[in-house]
DNA sequence: CTCATTTGACCACC
DNA sequence: GGTGGTCAAATGAG
């Protein structure tokens, strides 16, 4: 994450890379504990629990801070932030929203061209994912437009992993696509009417491993989500610090896998697209530790 | 038998 | 009319 003068940025973000210094410390201190503490020493497992407990409240913290419009955010629904221009979308996610749970994929703040016309908004690089959000233009009939309904865009290696249970519901090949487009349901849309879906499609090329480009629509609206900070941000650097609480069997390592052909693969899809998904936090970001 | 996925048909939007 | 999104019957897995 390169950024400028730390003046520059909103205030919560300053917070926010305070408590993620704080968690990059607390990792350092985990990985000497590990490292250099006899495994049969009896203070280890608790002292290992005590920071690992304060990695993971660090983190929720971190979190929470960049769900919530900083005060300057607060005067408007639309508001310049500093000179970074920063805008929160209205209906954009944030801890109000989501009271219960972590889902930091869905933390969506954008950069709002000058003299921005009615729905456009370019992405922002903030969290490793490419964001795109569409506006809320009407057609004349008061419905929005299939094209403008409020959309955002990842681009992940690992498309499921998003703390949600989805149903596929259809498959469509996309012209001028060499893959075709899988479209997904909540699993809560009957129950509890949740209209969230998404689709999933793999990006074109050779990437390794392969890329996916998931559009989200809707937000959630069921309660019975999983409840895991499902992190898997793409990293582009060797240094970014990596976290996995799972042993084995992670998100990362199913995605990893290569499969024999696309039936193969639809089986993994099935099986890594289940609520029993393990716990990874994968952060991309480089943090000078003074 | 139940439930999730597949897939062709239909529909809305551009 | 072409393209993309959704529906729903058929199919398959557990």
């Amino acid at each position: 994450m390169v950024m400028g003068g730390s003046d520059q940025l909103p205030c919560h973000h300053k917070m926010v890379i305070g408590e993620i210094t704080r968690s990059h410390q607390l990792v350092a201190k985990l990985r000497s504990l590990v490292l250099t503490s006899p495994p049969t020493s009896e203070w280890r497992p608790e002292l290992a629990n005590n920071l690992f407990e304060e990695v993971l409240e660090s983190y929720k913290v971190s979190v929470s801070m960049l769900l919530r419009p900083c005060s300057c955010f607060a005067e408007a629904s639309e508001v310049n932030c500093s000179k970074g221009s920063l805008a929160v979308e209205e209906g954009t996610m944030n801890a109000e929203d989501q009271p219960e749970r972590m889902d930091i994929g869905y933390a969506h703040v954008s950069r709002k061209e000058p003299l921005s016309t009615a729905s456009t908004t370019t992405t922002l690089h903030l969290d490793g994912h490419q964001w795109r959000m569409s506006g809320k233009k009407k057609t004349s009939n008061g419905d929005i437009p299939r094209e403008e309904q409020k959309s955002w865009t990842i681009v992940t290696p690992a498309p499921h992993f998003d703390g949600h249970q989805w149903r596929k519901y259809g498959e469509k090949h996309i012209s001028n696509s060499e893959f075709p487009r899988n479209y997904y349901r909540c699993s809560h849309f009957k129950e509890q009417g949740c209209h969230a879906t998404k689709t999933i499609q793999q990006k074109e090329g050779n990437d390794e491993p392969p890329k996916f480009i998931v559009t989200y629509k809707m937000h959630h609206t069921c309660k019975s989500m999983t409840p895991i900070y499902s992190l898997f941000l793409e990293s582009t650097t060797q240094s970014a610090p990596i976290i996995s609480f799972a042993p084995g069997n992670t998100p990362q390592n199913k995605q990893t896998e290569t499969y024999e052909d696309e039936k193969d693969f639809k089986r993994h899809d099935h099986i890594i697209s289940s609520s029993n998904v393990p716990m990874l936090i994968d952060l991309n970001l480089s943090i000078e530790s003074k």
